[in-house]
DNA sequence: ACGGTTTGGACAACCACGTTGTCGATCCTA
DNA sequence: TAGGATCGACAACGTGGTTGTCCAAACCGT
């Protein structure tokens, strides 16, 4: 006869625990390889942003904000250093945020620090359990590309 | 040879898609059932409450905030009608904060509907994935009792 | 080519949630 | 009983959201 089950109130519980245990162990490493400023929400915003640059409109359809909302977060990270606002040459309303070196940067070292995490994971659990836990939260969430407005989210 | 493994970036996103999952069909039913106006945040901080009240202070402690922030939500759920605030007959300086009627039901309905939601993962994953998700991220997370300033912590 | 509609960004006012600091009153303890 | 710790209240502030307004530029149908 198996273990009685958890109560349904824990599994949100964990799932938000282990999303923060990998925000928080990301943002440790990151502030001790050089960006100790970067928030959570400022990866997500730089994610926004992109390689190839975005408006702050388009920022804020990507993050499913409002436009001014996306330019406040904008201009903090143009005070960090990580974005920068340049005139757009094929619209003059448009300015054009772009990633500074700094902000690639932060997001190359993002990527590899969250690889190394998820390595993590595969130690403690086996490769096939995490690849379980994946597709099993793959298939119950109604849909990729999750708003991500979190504190206005949750609040 | 097996399919390659995911990014690494996109364990922390499916994570928290599945807590936001959880979250939001959870006020969308508490929404249907008489109380649109609560929030998540006002979910853990009634949780924080507890059944037999406690001080504002306390609350902050229990929820990882100080106890002014911890005060400033308690002020907005008896807004709400969710809790009191009677003299504490044993110390004079503290306020005990009580649920109401109306916050014990909502965290009873609250408690009922998380117990349908994990029923639905079980319909879609089976018995075992479940909880071998729920094992999996209780191994993994550091220690329990995490913090829940979401907002702040998050911006 | 023009005129109406849509769009981008700036500005303002506001709210929610968090912080630190201060203060008087009360409690606890040495 | 004196001193230190704790309670709640208040103030000021930072940050991440919202809505509404406004102008200028772009777009599009006639």
């Amino acid at each position: 006869m198996p273990d009685a089950d958890p109560p349904g109130w824990e599994l949100p519980l964990l799932l938000f625990a282990g999303f923060r245990t990998l925000i928080d162990q990301l943002h440790a490493e990151l502030a001790v390889r050089g960006h100790p400023d970067v928030r959570p929400v400022h990866g997500f915003a730089m994610q926004a942003v992109g390689i190839h640059g975005a408006s702050a409109s388009e920022i804020g359809r990507r993050l499913g904000v409002s436009k001014q909302a996306a330019g406040k977060t904008v201009d903090r990270l143009t005070a960090m250093g990580y974005v920068e606002r340049v005139d757009d040459p094929r619209d003059a309303r448009s300015k054009l945020i772009r990633l500074t070196p700094r902000g690639l940067e932060s997001l190359r070292l993002s990527a590899e620090i969250f690889e190394r995490l998820r390595a993590g994971w595969v130690e403690q659990l086996g490769a096939d359990r995490v690849r379980l836990v994946e597709s099993s939260l793959r298939t119950v969430i109604p849909a990729v590309g999750y708003p991500v407005d979190v504190p206005g989210w949750f609040g």
